[in-house]
DNA sequence: CATTACTTTCAGAGAATATTGAAAATTCTG
DNA sequence: CAGAATTTTCAATATTCTCTGAAAGTAATG
C-alpha cells in the first residue's frame, strides 16, 4: 500500500498540508483543518478509516476533530446504501463555507468583545471618580466606542455581503472603486 | 501598592483580560493580546515595567511580546525627554489598526495559500494521467480554482474598503442594503 | 572608559494542547 | 437479544507553546 503518489495525490498532499498549518495561525488546530482540506478536495465521502489512513493519525484523533468539524457545520455525515460506516463530506461551495465560518466566529470572538465593551462602559459610567481620572475615563470610554462601532460596521458589511452574495459582489466592487476614486 | 483598584481600573482589567482570550482564538498569544490591550487603553506611553507590572510577568516576556508588536506595526516605539527608558504607544485609530492587521494577516496567511494553490494546479496540470483519475483532478482543479477566485474577491473587497475607508462605508452599506432588498 | 541604566536573548522549567490506544458505549444485524 | 461492527470517550502520554530569570548585550552618563 501507499506506493508512488500519483501527481493528484501529491498536489492534494500539499494543498491538505499548507491549509494545515494556516489552521495553526487561526486558533483551530492542526488536524481538524487537515481533515477539513482533506474532504474539500474529495470527490466521493470519505470515512473514518480514510481519515486515519491518508493523515496517520488515530481513530480517536480522527474521531474528536471530525465531531468538531460537524459542529462548526463545516462538514456532515452521511450514509453509504449497504455501508454500516458513517461517511463525511464537505461544504465546497466556498460562499457558503464563508457565512458558516463567519457566524461562528461571530458567535465567539465579536459578540464576547461586545458584550465585554458594553460591561465595561457601565462600570466607568455613573461613578463621578476623583480628580483626574474623569478626563482619563473619558478617553476609556472613548477607545471602547470607537471599537464597539469598528466592529458593528463590520459586521453589517459582512452581513450585507453574505446576502448579496457572489453574485452582487461585482456590482459592490465597483460601486467602492467609484467611491474611491473621488 | 496595588490596593483596591478603582472602577476605571478594574474596567481596563476587563478589557484587557477579554481581549487577550480572544487572542488565542486569532492565533496571537494571550499576553501579546493583552499587552495590546493594556497599551489600547492607556493614555499615556507604557513602558516595559508598567507592563510587566500591570500584567504580573516577566521582562523577558514583557520584552519578546512587546517586539513582536512592533514588528507587527501594532505599537511604536517613543522617548520621553528626560527618561531613559523606552516606551510605547498602540495605534489608537481602529481604522489603521485594521489596515495594519489585514496587510500582516494578508502576507503570512493568504498568499502562502494563493501560492500553494498555484502550485498544486501545475502539478495536475499537463499530465493527462491515468483512466478515471482525468475527472477527479477536474474537480480538484475546480476547487482550488474557486478557494482562489474566492480569496481574491474578499481581497480586492477589503483593498476598496480600506481605501473608502470608514467614511464612505455608510454609503456602501446603503447601496449594498438596496441592492440585497430587490 | 568605567559605571550605571536599560534591553534583549535564550536554555530550561512549566503550562497548555493535541494525540494515542484501549475500554466503554452505541448501533446494527440476523 | 446475542454478537458483530462501528463510534466515542478519556486517562495517560507526547508534543508544542509560553514564560522565566539570569547572563550577555547595548547605550547613555559623568
Amino acid at each position: 500500500m501507499s506506493n508512488k503518489p500519483t501527481p493528484l495525490e501529491a498536489a492534494k498532499a500539499l494543498f491538505i498540508r499548507r491549509w494545515g498549518e494556516m489552521g495553526g495561525y487561526w486558533g483551530i488546530n492542526r488536524t481538524m483543518a487537515e481533515i477539513h482540506a482533506l474532504l474539500f478536495v474529495s470527490t466521493e465521502p470519505i470515512c473514518t478509516d480514510d481519515v486515519m489512513e491518508k493523515l496517520m493519525i488515530s481513530r480517536g484523533n480522527a474521531s474528536m476533530n471530525l465531531r468538531s468539524l460537524v459542529d462548526w457545520g463545516l462538514i456532515e455525515r452521511v450514509h453509504l446504501r449497504g455501508d454500516r460506516k458513517e461517511y463525511f463530506i464537505c461544504q465546497t461551495d466556498v460562499w457558503q463555507m464563508f457565512e458558516t465560518i463567519v457566524r461562528q466566529r461571530r458567535r465567539r470572538e465579536v459578540e464576547p468583545i461586545l458584550e465585554t465593551i458594553a460591561r465595561c462602559k457601565d462600570m466607568v459610567a455613573g461613578k463621578t471618580e476623583g480628580r483626574s481620572s474623569v478626563e482619563e475615563s473619558a478617553v476609556y470610554r472613548q477607545r471602547l466606542d470607537e471599537m464597539n462601532k469598528f466592529l458593528e460596521t463590520i459586521g453589517t458589511l459582512v452581513d450585507l455581503l453574505m446576502k448579496v452574495g457572489p453574485r452582487g459582489i461585482g456590482h459592490i466592487s465597483n460601486t467602492m472603486a467609484a467611491l474611491a476614486a473621488r
